[in-house]
DNA sequence: CGAACAGTTCGATAGTCATCTAACTGTCGA
DNA sequence: TCGACAGTTAGATGACTATCGAACTGTTCG
C-alpha cells in the first residue's frame, strides 16, 4: 500500500488546495476508465496550457496517472494515494 | 454534524497546504485538553505573529476554536470539522 | 511531405501568502 | 497606577503560483 512521505504529503495537499484541481479529480474519478484530455477540456473553462499545468501538479503529487494513446493523452486517479493521505490526516 | 460549504471547504484545503499548520493541527490535536498558545511557540520556530497568522487561519478554516483565559489564549482541534472534510475528498 | 490536431513549454503578469519587525491592545500582579 | 507579559495588528518583503498567449513538439491522415 501507498506509503508518504512528507514531502509528497505537502506536494498532495498543495494539490488539493487550488478548487480547480479537486474538480478535475473529481470528474477523473467518477468513471473508473481513464478520462480524455479532451473532455476535461470541454468541462473546465481553461486553456489548455492552464490544463497542462494542473494535470503537471496531480502528477507530480502522485495522485493521477498520465498515458499518452496517440495524440490524446488519458488520465487516471491513483485511488489509493488518495487514500493514503486521508488516513495520514485522519491520523490527527 | 458538520456540513461544510464550498468556501469551507476550500478554505479547509488551503490551511492544511501548508506544512507549519499541519504541525501545530497535530501538536493542538495531541491531547484533549486545549493547548496555550506558548507551548505552540515553545515547538515551532516562528515569531509570535507568524503563530498568531496561521491561528487565525485554522480558525477561519474553522479546525480549531480559540479560548482566552486572562493573558493565555487556549486552542482545541475541532475533530468533526476535519473529519467532515476528509469524508467529503473520500468521496472522490 | 504537409496540414491539422492534442498537448506542452516558455515567458510574462497578477494575485496570494508566509514571514518578519515594530507598534499596539488587553490582562494581571505589585 | 505602572510595568511586564501574551498575543494581535499593520506594513513590508520575498516567494510561490494560477493564468494566459505564443511558440513549440509530436502524432495522425491525406
Amino acid at each position: 500500500m501507498a506509503k508518504l512521505t512528507a514531502k509528497q504529503l505537502e506536494r498532495i495537499a498543495r494539490a488539493l488546495a487550488e478548487p480547480r484541481r479537486v474538480a478535475l479529480l473529481k470528474q477523473i474519478g467518477a468513471r473508473t476508465a481513464a478520462t480524455p484530455c479532451a473532455a476535461l477540456l470541454e468541462v473546465h473553462d481553461v486553456t489548455p496550457a492552464t490544463l497542462s499545468h494542473h494535470l503537471k501538479e496531480l502528477e507530480a503529487a502522485g495522485l493521477v496517472e498520465s498515458v499518452r494513446a496517440g495524440k490524446c493523452m488519458n488520465v487516471t486517479l491513483k485511488r489509493d494515494v488518495l487514500r493514503a493521505y486521508l488516513d495520514q490526516l485522519a491520523r490527527i
